[in-house]
RNA sequence: GGGCCCGUGGUCUAGUUGGUUAUGACGUCGCCCUUACACGGCGGAGGUCGCCGGUUCGAAUCCGGCCGAGCCCA
């Protein structure tokens, strides 16, 4: 070992660049030929905004602390990084830029813009990756809008058409009129907002609704079976005011007769309920809002309008026409597209959808290990009250286009051959004939696919799938992924694993929480109270806000950023840096012999202390307890080590001889495994560690495996540190300094002697006597202490009378006490342990001073 | 309206097979610049563990109700 000195002081910014500037790329390349047990992870794709917030930072904190263990553990990890790169956000910012709508430029063309901010995107947000100190493989990095991804997807489209799992019809789906296209459930978000409940005449009849602009929509008019006040109108028809056509008077239970006046006009389509009536009574349909959200033909008048003025224009009316009784306001949620938030319409179109089978779904759901397990019910929940299935279609540019032809002259369905993938369907012609017709004219489907069946088969990809059976990396060991997207990515891709493949498609999920603002709300652009992880890793590293990560709240929890904990983190790493320059100053002194052991007593307490911590973070790490593995490691190196080791062996340390080896080799022993233990949370701080110790990396090394049982050395240790504690408390009660003189202590300890090699004489400056007798002092019992821990579970409710009559007792029947006692007139059994007395001490003719450590005496004879 | 989660010193937070004095961080107060560290050490102050009731010898922990915050959904 030749290292040069350690710098005074830890400087986080250069030491982070000079290694990532050293390691290498292919460290951490997921090796398909190894015989280790493969460990692969489903890496979230982001979306590829540019900017990698806080809450992806927190997200793939997790991932590296378990990539990095894993790897140390003799895994052969895949971490991968893919990006999510189709969808809306992309076409509107693109439209923003260039100044154009989509309709502007060939498909082709807005496609290529769209790409190209796509990729300087994916650009910027590699490089904080980067910076952040990811482990992630770069050889496993997936791009969802490049053909080699997208040409799988396109292949999942026809496997799934072919084994009936996806299909075509004319059904109601959520329609967003601004974005212009259909949506699927997950995408609905619900908003509160106050709106008027207007009562008018219907031919007669009292109708209450929210949506007038709906009439020219109006299919049947519905009441409740029960309900006397319509009985007269059943099976009738009635005719629709302003617009004059004849609609049928349905009688359904679902009609609330206490909402309203108890009738309610059914519109194709105000709501899901609208859907069910029309579906059940097996209504007509008429259109009356168009795909941009304007008045359709059969709105008569009010064609072209948009529904809310539409909405006005009819109210105006039927006030003119002396039809609108009254109006009411009324709190409402309304269903809203989740990117845009205007208010979705349900419309009737021809669109593609995914089955979906909520019993195989919640099957394979089931088969996963959820951590937190409760997170299973957010899963549970949704996929029990799925109604409709899947709709997949949408009448965008940017996605993958979905790989169908429409035979012109007969309307047959033709798919490219699998080979021939990826497609664009509006560009070229299909390789064949129509199979059924033989006609060679093609309509090629303008559609695209939903995005998320581009980022449901992720695991697919990383797992190897080609479309033929089960990926030979499958099912992946772990999903980390946030909460907020349970319902759409996990269920997602458990549906896609299970149809393309019949089994789950992980055997773990770790679901993080949400990253929260200083002020405790979600962060958010208007509140102000963003904060980018580029900031944070300027002002305290990487590593700094990494160990926030790790520790500022429970896995799974919600998490708030504190600045706080990012400064304590950095402490730690000074404190740890001052740790380890003393360390290694003194193993460096002089070299450790081949045959030096650990002898002294503080040494081996040392290590037990640490091969106890070694067990404990172990199995926080397993657990994916972040949090309680790195501050079992902090409280470690920072109390144990630091003020209570160290502070006791220093002054052998600036001896010479065998003893001073000894501590030498417990401090080795202890740093070499405190910086494999940092290695998962602060790769860089520990591995400029580690490189004062060993050429090598600590990336490179083994999970410390290191094990030492010595309960006696752990037993008399304590109460080595217990007695320095208390006997500073006791100079800091008598106002001496900390290093003054203390003259003579003795510590009677009872049981056995102890050697500590001089180590707490010469932290305390006192004579220090280790005595096995008891201490020759007159004692008083002055009270008793009980322990309840064994009280409570030998007497129940006895037990408060057996204290009150052990009270009573004579005081030295405390000290032997008998075998048993009478309670309330019952003789029973004095259990073992079941108190203690306690002393006060008086002393004939000489003078000391009497501190107690636990029940271990501790005189103090001062300097005269 | 339903489901889930949460409520712990000034702030944030750990802590459930029930057990003596409730964890840590930041802040705060006092003493100490002891040859790794004043970004440090030692010591202190500060809590009706949201409220009420129940089970129990014993509840932050289990049960019921209420209040409050958040998330997901109708």
């Amino acid at each position: 070992m030749s290292a040069p000195e350690l710098p005074k002081t830890y400087n986080y910014a250069e030491v982070e660049l000079r290694w990532q500037n050293t390691w290498r790329d292919e460290d951490n390349y997921f090796d398909k030929d190894s015989k280790k047990p493969r460990f692969v992870i489903d890496t979230p794709p982001p979306y590829p905004t540019g900017n990698f917030h806080i809450g992806n930072a927190l997200n793939w904190c997790y991932i590296d602390f378990i990539a990095r263990y894993k790897r140390m553990n003799g895994y052969n990890v895949m971490f991968p990084q893919g990006w999510d790169c189709h969808g809306l956000p992309t076409e509107v910012k693109v439209e923003e830029t260039h100044g154009i709508t989509k309709n502007d430029v060939s498909r082709e063309e807005f496609r290529t813009m769209c790409r190209d901010l796509t990729l300087a995107n994916i650009a910027k947000m590699r490089t904080t990756l980067r910076r952040m100190g990811f482990s992630v493989d770069w050889s496993n990095e997936y791009i969802t809008m490049m053909p080699a991804y997208y040409k799988k997807t396109q292949l999942s489209f026809l496997r799934m058409l072919s084994s009936g799992y996806i299909y075509q019809s004319e059904h109601p789906v959520n329609f967003c009129t601004r974005c212009e296209t259909a949506i699927a459930f997950a995408e609905v978000s619900y908003e509160a907002r106050e709106t008027r409940l207007n009562f008018f005449d219907f031919d007669g009849i009292e109708i209450a609704t929210t949506r007038p602009e709906l009439l020219a929509a109006c299919v049947a008019v519905a009441v409740h079976p029960e309900d006397e006040r319509y009985k007269s109108t059943w099976h009738t028809s009635l005719h629709v005011p302003l617009f004059g056509h004849e609609v049928p008077v349905v009688v359904d239970e679902a009609v609330d007769p206490t909402f309203g006046s108890g009738a309610v006009m059914i519109c194709t389509f105000g709501d899901k309920q609208d859907v069910h009536w029309w579906k059940q009574h097996k209504l007509a349909l008429r259109k009356a809002i168009d795909r941009k959200g304007r008045m359709t033909a059969i709105a008569g008048k009010y064609e072209g309008m948009t529904s809310s003025d539409c909405r006005e224009a009819i109210l105006s009316d039927m006030k003119t026409s002396e039809i609108l009784y009254r109006q009411e306001p009324l709190e409402q949620r309304v269903g809203a597209c989740w990117r845009c938030k205007t208010p979705i319409e349900i419309m009737s179109e021809r669109q593609w959808f995914v089955k979906i089978h909520p019993d195989e779904i919640s099957k394979a759901a089931h088969e996963v290990d959820w951590n937190p397990g409760h997170m299973l019910l957010r899963m549970e929940n949704w996929v029990g009250q799925m109604e409709w299935d899947w709709c997949i279609s949408r009448q965008r540019i940017f996605a993958t286009p979905i790989p169908v032809w429409f035979c012109r002259s007969c309307g047959e369905i033709a798919v490219p051959d699998e080979s021939d993938l990826p497609v664009d369907p509006t560009c070229i012609k299909p390789a064949h004939p129509c199979k059924k017709c033989g006609s060679t004219e093609f309509s090629g489907e303008e559609d695209v696919l939903d995005t998320w069946m581009d980022s449901s088969i992720s695991v697919l990809n990383v797992t190897g799938w080609d479309g033929s059976g089960t990926p030979p990396w499958f099912p992946a060991q772990i999903r980390p992924q946030g909460h907020d997207i349970i319902r759409t990515w996990a269920f997602y891709t458990i549906l896609r694993s299970v149809a393309l493949t019949g089994e789950r498609p992980w055997e773990q999920i770790l679901v993080n929480g949400m990253v929260l603002g200083e002020d405790g709300f979600k962060m958010s652009k208007s509140r102000g109270n963003i904060i980018e992880p580029f900031e944070i890793v300027d002002k305290y590293g990487a590593d700094a806000l990494r160990q926030w990560g790790a520790m500022g709240a429970a896995t799974g929890s919600d998490i708030m950023f504190n600045w706080n904990d990012v400064v304590s983190a950095s402490r730690f790493q000074t404190k740890m840096w001052n740790i380890a320059r003393f360390s290694l100053l003194q193993i460096e002194k002089e070299p450790i012999g081949p045959d030096a052991k650990v002898a002294v007593l503080i040494d081996r307490w040392l290590l037990g202390k640490l091969s106890d911590t070694i067990a404990d973070v172990t199995d926080a790490m397993d657990h994916f307890q972040f949090d309680r593995a790195l501050k079992t490691i902090r409280e470690f190196a920072w109390e144990v080590l630091a003020d209570e080791y160290i502070e006791l062996a220093k002054g052998r340390l600036y001896m010479g001889g065998a003893d001073r080896e000894s501590a030498c080799l417990a401090l080795r022993t202890t740093f070499d495994s405190l910086c494999r233990m940092l290695a998962p949370f602060t790769p860089y701080f520990a591995e400029e560690c580690y490189s004062y110790l060993s050429s090598n990396s600590v990336h490179k090394q083994e999970w410390t495996k290191f094990s030492y049982a010595d309960a006696e050395a752990l037993r008399e240790g304590d109460l080595i540190v217990s007695v320095v504690s208390e006997l500073r408390r006791y100079k800091h009660e008598q106002g001496l300094a900390l290093n003054a003189p203390l003259g003579k202590v003795t510590v009677y300890s009872g049981t056995s002697s102890i050697d500590d090699a001089g180590d707490a004489a010469r932290t305390l400056n006192a004579e220090v006597h280790w005595s096995n007798d008891r201490a020759h002092l007159e004692q008083v019992v002055c009270d008793v202490q009980f322990n309840l821990g064994v009280i409570g579970p030998a007497l129940r409710k006895q037990a408060k009378g057996f204290m009150d009559a052990v009270r009573a007792l004579p005081k030295d029947q405390l000290i032997s006490p008998p075998s048993t006692i009478l309670v309330g007139g019952d003789e029973i059994t004095v259990p073992t342990g079941a108190f203690l007395p306690k002393f006060a001490y008086m002393v004939g003719g000489q003078k000391v001073d009497v501190v107690n450590v636990g029940d271990v005496i501790v005189t103090v004879q001062r300097p005269t």
